[in-house]
DNA sequence: CAGATGAATAAACGTATGTTCATTTTGTGA
DNA sequence: TCACAAAATGAACATACGTTTATTCATCTG
């Protein structure tokens, strides 16, 4: 699985001429040789030396790019979580699709290797490590937020309606299903060799099935 | 929320003098301090350094009871994965009781402070965000075993069987179940100053009782 | 093309970290 | 009570780590 980092355009400023241009490519060479690292060596064992060693280029390039390890390891959090939220806001948030398509849209988004992938994840763990001891990390790793629990249970609700569920309960629906997610990243996370995507589908679909019958 | 590391036996061979008795102290207090520093530096910075001065004992002591650093954290996560197991086999493996109030003991269970407290569940997380650099932490830190699942699997069987849910799906419920209890585990690590114990077993019992409606 | 500017280099530095070991303290058994 | 043994201590050590800085290299500008 290939990171995307070259794709984020979002701090970077378009480089007008060479000379930006292999700095900003640099740049993005550290962010992904730091991704590179934590899944290679773990959160502990990444060091300004094996990062650099990855990255083929020289001891001060992390401090000259990033000013500080600490400095490159935020940038990579806030990369990271970026991309993910802009995976299921392309689903949860495109109002032209039915409530329930939204949510299998959801369950392939949040599944697909784009955002589940093993160095990814090793690096949502690895930042969720430490967020006991800085709580400053949580914004960066709790993509999951306000706006997408409103959205699921958006979704719920409509979904009740349309169904005439009378037991359904739109509120504990969206949080099942966060934390059924969350639960099946865990599970990549510890399993990923025997990790199966399409019965993760399963499950999740089943549940929602479960939730509003009609539906599924 | 207190470890109850003072309880463990299972390595610690019964003292039978003081000197062993304050050794075999000094041992669970090493282990007591260790969890403390994950909770409060991360895994990152837990060092020899500070889990000494939270013991208040000698530098060399990490290494006279545990010979190096890196067998205390394992010995801490073993520790910790023998613990979590005991507290679901006391439930699950109780066939004296319903399958139905097995499962939900288990939610009782697997959400209760003796495991899910913020000291242990930064542990978990700790190990967890390694397990990609060292597999060998792997059998700490997924006590999620077979065992667990196919306990589940059995009630939810069971539970089939009873209702007569032709559409009931044994396996993927309880893929469902292992999930969402991971799931409200991750959820507590992020927030557990906003966590409530009671809502988060009241989906789970919402997610079952869509599952197998006549017995929830 | 030459001078100026910014990027990249790698040696050097100070500190932090994990471990060792000679020494002291404490408890045990005769 | 005393010699012995085990446990605990903390100074000392080597290495690893993150960062700084003087220097070199590449690119841009006039």
């Amino acid at each position: 699985m290939r990171l995307s980092l070259a794709e984020n355009r979002t701090r970077i400023v378009t480089p007008s001429n060479a000379r930006e241009v292999s700095k900003s490519k640099n740049r993005i060479h550290l962010l992904e040789c730091a991704a590179q690292a934590i899944h290679k060596f773990g959160y502990r064992g990444t060091t300004t030396a094996n990062i650099q060693q990855l990255s083929g280029l020289s001891r001060g390039m992390i401090n000259l790019h990033f000013q500080s390890k600490e400095n490159l390891l935020l940038a990579l959090a806030e990369d990271l979580s970026e991309r993910y939220a802009s995976n299921w806001q392309k689903v949860l948030l495109d109002t032209e699709v039915s409530p329930a398509d939204r949510l299998l849209g959801l369950f392939r988004a949040d599944l697909s290797p784009e955002v589940l992938n093993e160095r990814d994840v090793a690096i949502w763990f690895a930042f969720r490590s430490e967020v006991s001891a800085k709580p400053e990390y949580k914004k960066h790793i709790d993509s999951r937020d306000a706006t997408f629990r409103a959205s699921l249970i958006e979704i719920c609700s409509a979904l009740k309606d349309e169904g005439g569920y009378s037991q359904a309960n739109p509120v504990l629906a969206a949080n099942c299903v966060i934390a059924l997610l969350e639960g099946m990243w865990t599970d990549f996370h510890l399993h990923s060799a025997d990790f199966d995507r399409g019965k993760a589908e399963e499950a999740c679909v089943y549940m929602v099935r479960s939730f509003f019958p009609d539906h599924f």
